[in-house]
DNA sequence: CCGAATCCTTTTCGATACTG
DNA sequence: CAGTATCGAAAAGGATTCGG
């Protein structure tokens, strides 16, 4: 398991820095990709540039609300760009930059994992729950 | 950019499904990797196994409550085992499993870009930020 | 030592209505 | 079309207390 080594031995470093709340770069980046919305935008946008409503209809359930929201986050952290041509009436464009495209590749592998695991994962908590529903027939 | 179009098509895929809600694995994996400790936790079994008050030291901020939680949630999805010793007082210890070592290598990935964009996204953000605060001299 | 249970505060997010 | 503003429900998360 040499991952487990690589991540153990920079995780030992951060450890030494003091704690700044924002010096950790997994804390900073996770809890934006964490947030239910942002990675379905980096998929949809993936695919090429689109605009506000068309990302809203690509992205099942989401609200104009959080699409702001998120789009906006991302704008900010250079992640994506923003075009508004002066038409009428006006319409944006987002697009992935350069920074943007290069977490494809890491997003890639996490959702190959997870396209690859789900049934697994899914069988092991139903498992679990039944487990449970046993109510603490395992000793628990 | 390879990357996107992979994506983009696997995208198209699953929106051909009826959105069951769990039928997509990115949010439901995400939902996970995503939530505060989860990924800090990971981190530090990638090291070995550890007992429940190593892992509370070893995580600077977080709280009794959220590290049971956090631990059930990996251990119903099967990302990590837990053992009881019969000892007294008891000791219990938490390890990874083969499914939770297999999440370490797109994590590492992960972990990777975030290290090598911290600086850049922190950038941008400031940036953005000080655009703003001149109220819009960009024509916003 | 490990963790469950309760309480309470903060944050998140959807619905709705309104602007340019 | 592309947002902004405000509100309320719901969830997350921290502090504390109790139990095995």
């Amino acid at each position: 398991m040499n991952a487990g080594v690589q991540l153990a031995a920079r995780y030992q470093e951060w450890q030494g820095q003091p704690f700044d709340g924002s010096c950790c770069p997994v804390r900073d980046v996770l809890d934006h990709i964490g947030d239910k919305w942002t990675v379905l935008i980096l998929i949809v946008l993936a695919d090429g540039a689109a605009r506000f409503s068309h990302i809203c209809r690509a992205v099942p359930d989401i609200s104009k609300r959080m699409l702001t929201q998120t789009l906006r986050e991302l704008e900010r952290g250079g992640l994506i760009t923003r075009h508004v041509f002066p038409t009428k009436p006006p319409s944006v464009e987002y697009r992935l930059s350069a920074l943007g495209e290069s977490l494809l590749g890491p997003i890639v592998g996490l959702v190959a994992w997870a396209e690859t695991h789900h049934d697994e994962i899914r069988a092991a908590r139903a498992h679990f729950d039944a487990a449970l529903a046993e109510n603490g027939s395992d000793g628990r």
